[in-house]
RNA sequence: GGUCCCGUAGCCAAGUGGCUAAGGCAUUUGACUGCAACUCAAUGAUCACCGGUUCAAAUCCGGUCGGGACCUCCA
């Protein structure tokens, strides 16, 4: 399997550190408002990495983070009238909600900043202690010029950098480059620590939960493209200076999503709430549309683009639900026999740097497959071949369809409907198909 | 100023050196059908432009034009 990795700006072939393990970190929301669609991308494309490597029979730890520390939330008590705890506990929940309703699956370790301090105070006191850090004022910044190579994960050298102009003056900083680590003057809830009160500097925290969780480099890094600088550079820095190895073997980082051309921003005023799309539209549809164009590409979404996946996700449903019946009537399911040529289509794009658009047509291909199988009324065997292969495509891309077999009473009704299709009982037919529809069974 | 990405049919989108440039939507046509829905089949590309390298380029190199990102909180 190759993966593009970030760091070395070419694909990689993947081999875990630890045999037949994967251990993956995503950068989670700050939580401080409920997420928009474009947050939700690297929610679902890291939710099918993860079901990959599953699907693959690797072990998976799978952790992502609750930035529930931060100026934004101070803010947003402002707005709310309730205290900090409050409103990350709100929006945590939130995000929790929002993510499982797109069929993402739950993390294995979901840390917060809160549960973290402590292990952050250390993080920052040995980077002090090693000269990466320095005190000033209170505040506590990370030496950027200690450490040679600075810049890289983000192809950017520190002069660079520099020259970019837009960094704000700071007399408290050696160089404005600098970090924080530790923010002493600040509104709102406040930490101890022994240089003083304050709260965590952002990039840390990432860094001390991964040491924590996962007592090492973890294999896969992941989050949007955004946070490639400086966050992830930053995690990157920290590590490299305390323990002198990276943080990941492989850096993922996932393209933007754009609305009408714009990009999606809360300042601009121009977002969608995941709550809200999901009130139109089912979430498997919104996952066929971010999946449906490769992960680091960028996204523009529109009305008329999730209109069609719409439909397109409607077309799944339809084949799956009418070759469940067609085996539910027959007892006809078998768990162990597979159409090979879609499986190997489905591995062959997937090993591929997880090129689900690829995936996508091969179960468009496939659903073409079972529409012809079952007017051509092919044999139980091919038909079950199929709807295990379909249901090996859905797993992978998280597209939730839960269909029940049907009561015997139900079974029944279906048999009148068709014999009364069948002796032209055309008003009797339609009823029971009325009824049928009404059930969902058809 | 620095770093980087993109430009494939009306639309979405694979392919990144080698048979006739995937797939889908829309369009048009046909098949199926008691009606309806569904479904199936057929239907379109001088790969932004110019030049170069090569036996061979959408794919590599140079240039032109156009669009965009990051360097600042941001998935």
């Amino acid at each position: 399997m190759n993966i593009y990795n970030t760091l070395s700006n070419r694909l990689e072939e993947f081999k875990p550190i630890e045999k037949n393990k994967v251990r993956m970190y995503v950068c989670g929301p700050t939580v401080y408002n409920y997420i928009h669609i474009g947050n939700a991308r690297p929610v679902v494309f890291f939710d099918v990495v993860r079901r990959y490597f599953l699907y693959l029979g690797y072990d998976v730890k799978f952790a992502s983070n609750l930035t529930d520390v931060n100026d934004k939330i101070y803010l947003q008590t402002l707005k709310e009238n309730i205290d900090e705890l409050a409103i990350a506990k709100k929006y945590s929940d939130a995000f929790l909600e929002d993510a499982q309703n797109l069929n993402s699956l739950p993390a294995d370790v979901v840390p917060r900043v809160t549960e973290y301090i402590e292990k952050i105070v250390k993080y920052v006191e040995q980077l002090i202690e090693k000269g990466f850090a320095y005190e000033s004022d209170g505040d506590v910044y990370f030496r950027v010029t200690k450490l040679k190579e600075y810049g890289k994960l983000s192809g950017q050298k520190i002069d660079d950098l520099i020259s970019g102009a837009r960094v704000e003056l700071n007399e408290k900083k050696e160089n404005p480059l600098d970090f924080m680590l530790w923010k002493h003057n600040t509104e709102g809830n406040t930490y101890d620590a022994p240089f003083g009160d304050g709260r965590p500097g952002w990039h840390t925290e990432c860094s001390a939960m991964i040491d924590d969780i996962f007592a090492g480099e973890v294999d896969i890094h992941g989050g949007g493209s955004d946070l490639r600088f400086p966050h992830h550079e930053n995690e990157l820095a920290q590590t490299k200076a305390l323990h002198g190895r990276n943080l990941a073997r492989i850096w993922m980082h996932n393209g933007r999503l754009d609305l009408n051309d714009d990009k999606m921003s809360k300042s601009l005023g121009n977002t969608i709430l995941v709550r809200d799309l999901l009130k139109e539209y089912d979430a498997n549809a919104y996952r066929l549309l971010l999946l449906s164009t490769y992960y680091r590409s960028p996204i523009n979404y529109t009305t008329e683009l999730m209109d069609y996946f719409k439909n397109e996700y409607e077309k799944v449903l339809r084949a799956k639900k009418q070759l469940f019946l067609d085996l539910d009537l027959n007892d006809a399911f078998s768990d162990d026999v597979f159409d090979e040529a879609s499986i190997t289509e489905l591995e062959k794009a997937m090993n591929d740097d997880f090129n689900t658009p690829n995936v996508i047509t091969g179960l468009q291909s496939l659903v073409k497959r079972i529409n012809v199988s079952l007017r051509g009324k092919d044999n139980k065997d091919i038909l079950v071949s199929l709807y295990n292969s379909l249901e090996t495509y859905l797993y992978v891309l998280g597209l939730k369809i839960d269909l029940e077999r049907m009561e015997s009473s139900d079974k029944e009704l279906y048999l009148l409907w068709q014999g009364a299709r069948k002796n032209k009982e055309f008003d009797k037919a339609d009823e029971y198909r009325k009824e049928l529809v009404q059930k969902g069974i058809i």
